[in-house]
DNA sequence: CTGTATACTGTACACGTGTACATAAAGGAG
DNA sequence: CTCCTTTATGTACACGTGTACAGTATACAG
């Protein structure tokens, strides 16, 4: 591979002057920058990105950390795929590389995210799938960091997420104009702080409306779709059957749904049932799913944007986003 | 940050022992090592790894090139994601960086591949989504690289792929043995090396039972659940109605039913319907869709792995890996 | 004892780039 | 003319690491 010294001595220059025409930085008189150009075309040369990278400090790279949890493909999750598309995208266009980095949640604990940043592999990270048992952690990470669909909101920390319990509070607001009030919550772990806070807003609806809570009607799932058929099973048995679901996600109520309409419970004639994030499955199951759509493209996007703006502004321009989500009304739910 | 020499004074050794210590190469004593150890750590010392690339001319990255599409969110797609996943995870256990890249497909070609290796940013790069397009380029790329999904028997190219010849003939003849005759071909555009084979196994089983081929059965879609809908309202509509349909994909395979179910006809009572993928959809769908399952998580991890070995056999060790599907049969098929 | 192999460690340099600084030429103001 | 500013270019060095080579100490055979 032909080096600098190589096109300069071929074009008649100095080192120096085939540095500034590639790194665009400095006077170059536009005669020089043809004669570098054209030589470097025809020694086949570009500069060295890795040596661009030693010497300047960085490595031109941003980390997408996400967890790799045992038996769970990762990217099969509607926003896992959706966000890192997003990121994938305002990185690209900003020149970034994106260096994907897994976070192995077995034995990680204690060290926290230090391995991921050391040795310079990437200028900053941003990180996926984190819980609140990372807290303590990230309070003492001095490296550029920002966090996707989840916030820290006390601290002096960047994120880009949704607002949980607007989203969850519109979405069972729904299902009390539609007349209901036995309203149940199918809910994910608590260890999300979007569990908890979609339990919120579905507190807060109830509340607005001057429902009362019925202990009964809370089930919790792992988000995934056989947890909702699960719950179908126990709802069924249950004494007390609610004539609504509000499930935290699409997948746990398409679970539901199938689950009811085994034993001919049908949906939204004898339930109606409203999910959570406009995944594709919620447009694609019949019934259509009433849901509520959060841009998570969109979502990621932003975050590289402005996470490359926190990086350039050397940590000054911090954000923290929250966006609204919307309801999508389908087929799922159905007037009492 | 501390650097090697820090470290290397304050043990009271020389630079290059401690590069013997955790570069884990030449003698060491184990009195030697401990201490470095323990100087580091105090100081807080880790290798800068991209001095270390530079001076091995490697990046200790792979790449991994997808295509852009524009309003195409490329990780939502089953097979992109689950491959993802398994190149994620062999890279990972390697000790190899994964960057992610992608490629605009809009004004491209021309340049082909090059500015994904310029500069040694990665060491190589595995392919995913090329097409029949791609081969002139991929021949005259010298650069270390593979391809994921696609194949190029002919050349000396490595690549992992699924044999999709013998898979759609398992599907189609899944249909036949339960007495199906107007089976219908519900293909993808031809521009991909998957659609061609999969009408090869289509025709393949039609011959081998004997079945003659009819021009009217052969559909084309987008591999889109949009383009499943818009299929069987074509179908509808013709004069010859099939009895069972191969779609090459599970979301056009669920397009076409959920088309179908809306004008009335049922699936499996009316008309049999096998898609191919067995992606999430195939089972959360009602009916859940007779398939062809495909291990695209499977095949990510053993293309990562097989692709380290290539680089560090210094291309000695090429491969060119088929893997068989296998039939997964749930509710969308029925004996006629 | 000597000679030789082995284990360990230090010295010195290369890798390809960005850039501070020096230098030179040119142009304009006075 | 001189002096100063601006533009264009070259020189020289630093960045942090791997490693070839040389050197030293130790062990062991004869």
């Amino acid at each position: 591979m032909a080096n600098r010294n190589d096109v300069a001595k071929a074009a008649g220059v100095s080192g120096a002057t085939v540095s500034r025409v590639f790194g665009n930085t400095g006077p170059v008189s536009e005669q020089t920058r043809q004669v570098v150009f054209k030589t470097a075309k025809e020694l086949g040369y570009s500069p060295n990105i890795v040596a661009r990278n030693f010497v300047k400090r960085s490595s031109g790279n941003i980390g997408v950390v996400v967890p790799m949890i045992p038996k769970v493909h990762i990217f099969s999750v509607h926003y896992f795929s959706e966000l890192l598309s997003g990121i994938g995208e305002a990185l690209s266009e900003k020149g970034f590389g994106l260096l994907l980095m897994f976070r192995r949640m077995e034995a990680d604990h204690g060290e926290g995210f230090a391995s991921f940043f050391s040795g310079g592999r990437v200028d900053g990270c941003i990180l996926l799938g984190t819980t609140k048992d990372d807290w303590p952690l990230l309070e003492k990470e001095k490296h550029y960091f920002c966090l996707i669909n989840n916030y820290l909101k006390e601290k002096d920390i960047s994120f880009i997420d949704t607002d949980n319990v607007y989203g969850s509070f519109v979405a069972v607001s729904h299902l009390i104009s539609l007349g209901h009030t036995k309203i149940a919550l199918l809910n994910g772990p608590k260890k999300f702080t979007n569990s908890i806070d979609r339990e919120k807003g579905y507190l807060n609806a109830l509340d607005a409306y001057k429902i009362p809570v019925v202990p009964e009607y809370f089930y919790e799932g792992n988000y995934g779709y056989k947890s909702g058929v699960t719950v179908a099973e126990a709802m069924i048995r249950s004494a007390n059957m609610p004539s609504a679901v509000f499930a935290a996600n699409d997948r746990m109520a398409a679970g539901l749904i199938a689950g009811l309409k085994q034993k001919r419970i049908k949906v939204p004639e004898d339930i109606s049932v409203i999910g959570y994030d406009d995944s594709d499955i919620a447009s694609t199951t019949v019934p259509a799913i009433t849901t509520v759509r959060i841009p998570f493209y969109e979502m990621g996007y932003e975050c590289g944007m402005k996470f490359i703006e926190l990086m350039e502004s050397k940590g000054e321009k911090k954000f923290q986003v929250f966006i609204k989500p919307e309801l999508v009304i389908r087929e799922s739910t159905k007037k009492i």
